[in-house]
DNA sequence: GGTCCACAGGAAAGATAGGGTC
DNA sequence: GACCCTATCTTTCCTGTGGACC
């Protein structure tokens, strides 16, 4: 039944892209002067998740790559990498700077003028979860070295904005936004139809079925393709030479589950506690919830590092968090 | 209106971990 | 092996805010 699984997974990067055409055509004229040996604007994508933000970066920069083979580029997600020392390290390896370097004995300033000294061909940097950056000062000394140009995807503009000082708002102040918003229906109907066709067998599932996905994913495009591979895998290990409607059904809170345990995957242990007991209680008081954290672990962390994990969090919908100072109150997303 | 208390979050200092140097 | 250096993690201290109570 599938032939071809990558397809199946999200960082399949497609051949085609349906339904960003404007996105992509104003990525495109952000990063047209490095066509022409000069820096790119600074580009902005912001949107919700699942919009499709890192797959058109990825997909204009590969077109990009086709008209300037020598450009050079590198991807991070600023979740993983979230100092300014980590960000510097990946982009120095991205580099492959012959430079040794180790993660406590490498001084931040030495990695940073080695970046400063490139001279060779453009370097486009993706920045992914930017938000997620705790010192933004990085991404000045990004704006300000040649031969360096940045793609910056966020969530949500405000977000991001409220954490830049004014020096670097005033410098990104004119940069180029780009939004995105949820897919309709029929585009993510279209979506998934590509997806079946580049990666399942003919005739395995039915237009009204891959409607029914996308009416469950709600404008997600990773979610609805979740739900397909999750669909394709059941049908295929049941034996079954089509997805049945049951089956669809059956995946899509399991594809639920599964995004959810992705994030939770990205917690540490203090964190997957607190959401225990988050999930437990329904809804919990910041006082209760550490007092119950502080009863569960055997080193507890202080109330304000407590703090911290939750906002972390909030930030990735794995808790909510409704009413403000004394009347705040913490709920499972 | 005044006071207390719970809470959020910024800033700075301390603790820790891990690789380098001698 | 002892010490140094540095990034990262954590704690402490602090300020501001707003609800509850008198």
């Amino acid at each position: 039944m599938i032939t071809d699984a990558r397809v199946l997974q999200d960082e399949f990067l497609p051949p085609e892209v349906e339904h960003r055409d404007q996105e992509i055509n104003e990525l495109s004229r952000a990063l047209q002067p490095i066509e022409y040996g000069e820096s790119a604007e600074t580009a902005f994508l912001f949107g919700p998740s699942g919009v499709g933000k890192s797959c058109i970066a990825r997909f204009t920069l590969s077109k990009l790559r086709e008209e300037v083979s020598t450009v050079r580029y590198e991807y991070i997600n600023c979740w993983q990498n979230h100092s300014s020392f980590s960000v510097l390290r990946e982009l120095l390896r991205g580099l492959g700077d012959s430079i040794e370097i180790h993660r406590q004995s490498t001084p931040k300033d030495l990695l940073l003028e080695r970046l400063r000294e490139y001279e060779g061909e453009h370097y486009l940097v993706i920045l992914d979860e930017v938000d997620q950056l705790e010192n933004m000062s990085i991404l000045y000394e990004l704006y300000t070295s040649q031969n360096i140009s940045m793609i910056l995807i966020a969530n949500r503009e405000e977000d991001l904005f409220i954490q830049l000082d004014e020096r670097l708002q005033s410098r990104l102040h004119s940069s180029r936004r780009i939004m995105f918003k949820r897919y309709h229906l029929p585009e993510l109907t279209s979506i998934l139809s590509d997806r079946v066709r580049w990666g399942l067998e003919e005739g395995v599932i039915k237009q009204d079925q891959l409607e029914l996905i996308a009416d469950a994913a709600a404008g997600d495009a990773r979610k609805a393709i979740g739900i397909l591979r999750s669909s394709a895998w059941m049908a295929q290990e049941s034996g079954s030479g089509t997805i049945s409607t049951e089956i669809i059904r059956d995946s899509i809170p399991d594809t639920e589950v599964e995004l959810r345990q992705k994030n939770r995957d990205r917690l540490t242990s203090d964190q997957q506690t607190l959401l225990s007991i988050i999930e437990e209680e329904g809804g919990v008081s910041p006082g209760t919830l550490y007092d119950l954290y502080c009863e569960r672990v055997d080193e507890p962390k202080s109330d304000r590092m407590v703090r911290n994990y939750l906002s972390k969090m909030r930030h990735y919908n794995l808790v909510e968090a409704k009413g403000e100072k004394r009347s705040r109150v913490y709920y499972p997303s």
